[in-house]
DNA sequence: TTTATATACGACTAAAATAGTCTTATTTAT
DNA sequence: ATAAATAAGACTATTTTAGTCGTATATAAA
């Protein structure tokens, strides 16, 4: 409990990759891959993800790869978690697609509000740890 | 991910609720149970738990029951998560079970200095939050 | 214009962790 | 004795996570 995913572990390593890589050229996800004996098609979807969420461009076919688009210092863990998790909540009534929060619960459990609070808290960690700082 | 267990969330509930009945009558894992709509193994399990890590007194029998140790602001929701989990660590890597960390990565990924520190801080915001804070 | 090398992406399978149940033993007040 | 509790281990079901497979598309270079 209150691990984070393999997903994001690859998602930090290879945020960590371009970044000390960002040097004219473009790095690929086979790169990665073999370089952290990380499962390919699990970064190239971690990069993809990153694509989407404008973290890297890309850039396809034979020479291309990936580039981080902003500077590791203005890229912080959370840009990297929301990219490729969709759900990093502490409790299951806080995520985003309960679209009602259906606590089972009698009477709601009581100890929702002060778990935001902790929720909160501990994003703040993540938000203001940056890439440039783990490299 | 990052995602607190029920259990931790029923140990929450539960030591909330014998926070708010100490007086005199000592709480039963059923009476809990049935107030937050817990299956009652459940409870039992985490107040059994309790009892070992010292959080709760615990009575035998009929009319028996548990009764907190400690006032609710002497506990913190890190007492309560390491009486009933084992690992609440951010990697695989930080469980004390890992005898030595056996990181697959080649030449170890390179995040982990930086997420020992993340897991420092986490550790800290369940630290810093009392069971009175909660009531 | 063909080939090799990339990204893009959805569907599927396997493995692991979590959640919950069942059973039995023991303790103690009435 | 009996009823009501804690104590605890083994087991099962469910859910989540991790990983794989297959196919389409884009592009540089021979």
């Amino acid at each position: 409990m209150l691990k984070l995913s393999k997903k994001t572990e690859y998602a930090i390593m290879a945020a960590r990759h371009l970044a000390l890589n960002n040097s004219g050229h473009y790095s690929t996800a086979k790169e990665i891959s073999e370089n952290y004996r990380i499962p390919y098609q699990l970064v190239a979807k971690v990069l993809q993800n990153f694509t989407k969420s404008e973290i890297v461009t890309s850039f396809q076919g034979a020479k291309g790869g990936y580039k981080l688009n902003r500077s590791p210092d203005n890229i912080s863990l959370i840009d990297i978690i929301k990219a490729v998790e969709h759900n990093y909540q502490v409790t299951e009534c806080m995520q985003h697609d309960n679209s009602r929060s259906t606590c089972s619960h009698l009477d709601c459990c009581k100890i929702r509000d002060p778990l935001i609070e902790i929720q909160r808290k501990i994003e703040n960690v993540f938000e203001q740890t940056s890439l440039k700082q783990i490299l």
